[in-house]
DNA sequence: TTTATATACCTAAGTAAATTATGTAATTTA
DNA sequence: TAAATTACATAATTTACTTAGGTATATAAA
């Protein structure tokens, strides 16, 4: 997968969870390929996910209980469909509630800095 | 230094260099324990830099050329304190630029997902 | 038609930024 | 005078990523 972010990958890191877990309790079911692509259209390709992080990530969570899978053949090929667990579905309303506060926190502290551009979060 | 954070600490990860080049691009320069102060005051505790990640990226910044140090004694002790260079001024507006579009993007995204609450970012 | 691109999964090695833990020492407060 | 705060530092470990590969089917373009 190409990788031409707009963002320096940084700030991505430790937000990764949380995009996929509420992606999946936004659209009820998906397989990693499709997460993929659909944030990176919604996203206007300024966030890309790489497959090298998603998959041990799925892989994780499924581990860890959050999420559940399923396997459906499309032709010749296998497709993996994820769909969030109970503590999934927890666990996806607190990390984005989690993120808000972060990123209203966070701007907050840089507008302070910086007052040359106006932010209302 | 005790942490008790009210954010899992992966989502200031990758900030903590925006944090600390802003925090310098306003106040002109400070020394490292005041910083980890500052910041805790303004977040109300909700972000608390840890000194094991701000020492070393003080001076890795140092080593890159954003900052310049100057020591100061007070009494026996002496303490350190960093300002930006040019390039470190530069880098500290760019960072929070790509910060701001960054949580803006988030935003939107984890909106589109969870529309319980409302976000104007 | 065969070649390139897209779809779709996977893992292993290496990196970078943090955490955790520890250390030193001066200064201030209880 | 003991405890807490101020103020610096580093080393070992952890972890989440990047980078770089690998496999294979399906589709579009040349």
């Amino acid at each position: 997968m190409y990788i031409c972010l707009m963002y320096s990958n940084e700030l991505i890191k430790g937000t990764l969870k949380t995009v996929v877990l509420s992606l999946l309790a936004k659209k009820g079911r998906m397989y990693g390929y499709e997460i993929t692509q659909h944030v990176k259209e919604e996203t206007e390709g300024k966030i890309q996910l790489t497959e090298g992080a998603l998959y041990p990530l799925l892989h994780r969570l499924e581990a860890d209980g959050l999420l559940l899978t399923e396997k459906v053949s499309i032709g010749k090929r296998v497709r993996k469909y994820y769909r969030l667990t109970k503590e999934g579905t927890e666990s996806a309303a607190s990390l984005v509630e989690e993120f808000k506060e972060f990123s209203k926190t966070m701007n907050r502290l840089l507008n302070n800095y910086t007052l040359t551009t106006a932010y209302h979060g």
